[in-house]
DNA sequence: GTTTTAAATAGAAACGATTTTCATTTAGAT
DNA sequence: ATCTAAATGAAAATCGTTTCTATTTAAAAC
């Protein structure tokens, strides 16, 4: 594991540092979407020194070659979370835990369609969200009452 | 159409200020989305002193409503168009001249019942953004070669 | 039409997530 | 072992957005 994230940072000629393998292995290690800070938290068990402007760089970093992935939340704050698939797919974000599923179907065959031959534009690219409560959220939610 | 903007505002049970009916005529006039700075920009010809946190309530006011939609642009800052249908939809996003046009179809239906049959999930809300070139703009960018 | 009162507003200040700056440290090439 | 560019920490800056408070105004009550 720990090799192949040395292998990721060699692979985007960034060097390979203790702090950036210890974000890979934290981030790859959550299955829900993680914010700067709450990360910054998690290093500081490692690095107590770490400061808030290395993580920022370094989530960012990762996230334009696609190891991990930028979502921007309705609250309008950056979170993330380590991509473990690379072909293209969507996201389901439990609104209770915050875990992160995948979706694989996405119908934007059918809506570029309508772009292209409904609008007479041409579509670039798209973002779709999805939000729910997960199956362990719904058991607690039965639970709970 | 004056007479709409005040039915409106009376149906959401809001006062109607001429600061509030003129937000709506220059919103419901503009084809792309606008940040509250240049909604205000806007409104600082009728009105010299607008405040932009008046700006920002009454966007807030009536996005809460669906009069208009606020969208959160990967740039993470607030932007809003006026909503002239009231069905679900969704929209497509011009990236060059910020032209906003609705999409009908919208493929959640087949999401949904994966969240709901595979991920053993429940979906309660979705988010889709749609990006690309509107036709003009794809003349332009033919024009200008 | 006048009074009343609750909502709307302007202006200033606060907020807070993110980014920048810069001096220091470190990975990795020579 | 030395060198150089990249990475880092700490502090400060940035800037879109929100809060606070005193004043104004729409519109309900009289």
């Amino acid at each position: 594991m720990e090799h192949d994230f040395y292998r990721i940072l060699k692979g985007l000629k960034l060097k390979v540092t203790p702090k950036r393998i210890a974000i890979m292995e934290i981030m790859a290690a959550e299955k829900t979407y993680m914010s700067p800070d709450e990360l910054r938290s998690k290093l500081k068990q490692r690095f107590k020194n770490i400061g808030l402007p290395t993580v920022y760089r370094n989530l960012e970093e990762l996230a334009k070659e696609g190891v991990i992935i930028k979502i921007i939340h309705p609250d309008r704050k950056l979170y993330y979370f380590y991509c473990h698939r690379k072909e293209h797919h969507h996201h389901f974000v439990c609104v209770s835990c915050r875990r992160v599923e995948d979706i694989t179907f996405c119908g934007m065959e059918e809506i570029k369609k309508e772009v292209e031959d409904g609008l007479k534009g041409h579509m670039v690219s798209h973002m779709l969200q999805v939000y729910g409560f997960c199956k362990n959220c719904l058991i607690k939610q039965v639970v709970s009452q």
